[in-house]
DNA sequence: AATTGTGAATTGATTCACAGCT
DNA sequence: AGCTGTGAATCAATTCACAATT
């Protein structure tokens, strides 16, 4: 079925995080004039096992050839659409220290169809690197995402006021955060909070490579 | 060593991840001067429920008091033995751009028991922001980890050149990458890799937003 | 001959339910 | 009475094995 009215379906988190894998990888493959690929070939780019890479589209329909494999444009743009990375979301960023405004600076956002269109900090002219984005004071957070109903923000403020700042988005109509800060966010049942915690990645990193 | 002779048992990955989030509220609330702490609250502070903390203990032994809860200082003591977090580990940041700049200066890993002792990019004099450890030329990676013996790399180089890179620095004997090209890094057995992809973390929370 | 798509089997993680301490 | 520790039950994800298709 070509999946036209389905609702959709509960997809794993996981999948959805692995169709971004193959998205980027098939999108190399297609700039290599590569015309089909085989669930064996695209898995061993993507780093997973090709059963696992079959069972993951098949929650989304049948796009494959047997005998022959995947034509690589046909399901490029499939995962995109699946994914809805075909429109430009907007997202804000709050708390411009020193990982904020990197953040900002860094173009791979821009690079995968997010823009970061406004950034917010309790102090907007403290000194720091050039913004490529107006810097706004807390004060402006909640009206702007108000008005411009942004879904997204990507929150870099310090531990201590996260929280709060978190409730500030919630109550403004927010409903997707992605939290780099050291902290377990208490969000309402319609908020997907997604955590970056970098210390964290390094100590799991450090706990592992102790067995050796 | 420490953990006299047991061999290590293997702990699922997202146990010791989410003992990194005990960790950390137990601080917290040490610092707020608690004494003990039932699993049903640390739960409720880590967001977890309170069975999978207790499995999650469990692995590593008994810890708790029955009808009254878990010592602070000590369950936090514990962990803390655990994750090896109390030796300050020596990390290279390779690929010194807006991002990698950035994580250098964000003082949250030296916060946490990581301390990066160098920075090598190919052009260690391209203008960027202030950096607080000295940028060295990738020429002399391979002999920096080697001489010192260097276990971890942060990877914030283009995806183009991530493979290669990643593969000077497993020649040099380094064991544990966090990974911040967008790209798949294939690795030798005996060497962890784990991944930070902030574009895919953005996209992965657009697409369950999308839902509501 | 090659390769997909998928039920069945397996492995792993979470949650339940309650016995056992303090 | 309160709360931990854990075997059993459930739920979820992965992998196997092979029939179906080009």
């Amino acid at each position: 079925m070509k999946r036209t009215t389905r609702t959709r379906a509960r997809i794993p988190r996981k999948t959805v995080y692995r169709l971004s894998i193959y998205f980027r990888c098939l999108n190399r493959l297609q700039n290599n004039g590569l015309q089909t690929v085989s669930s064996e070939a695209l898995a061993r780019a993507a780093g997973v096992k090709p059963t696992q890479l079959r069972k993951d589209l098949a929650h989304f329909g049948q796009f494959g050839t047997r005998g022959l494999g995947y034509d690589v444009a046909q399901l490029s743009k499939m995962i995109s659409d699946v994914l809805g990375n075909q429109t430009l979301q907007p997202v804000v960023l709050v708390g411009a220290g020193n990982l904020g405004t990197a953040l900002v600076s860094y173009g791979g956002f821009a690079r995968e169809g997010f823009e970061i269109v406004a950034a917010f900090d309790v102090d907007p002219t403290r000194p720091r690197g050039r913004c490529p984005v107006p810097i706004h004071p807390m004060e402006r957070l909640a009206d702007f995402v108000r008005d411009r109903s942004v879904k997204m923000a990507i929150l870099c403020v310090p531990a201590a006021v996260a929280q709060e700042v978190a409730n500030q988005l919630f109550a403004a109509g927010l409903t997707g955060v992605l939290n780099f800060a050291p902290i377990v966010i208490h969000a309402p049942e319609d908020v997907i909070v997604n955590n970056v915690n970098l210390a964290i990645e390094l100590e799991n990193l450090s706990y592992f490579i102790q067995d050796e």
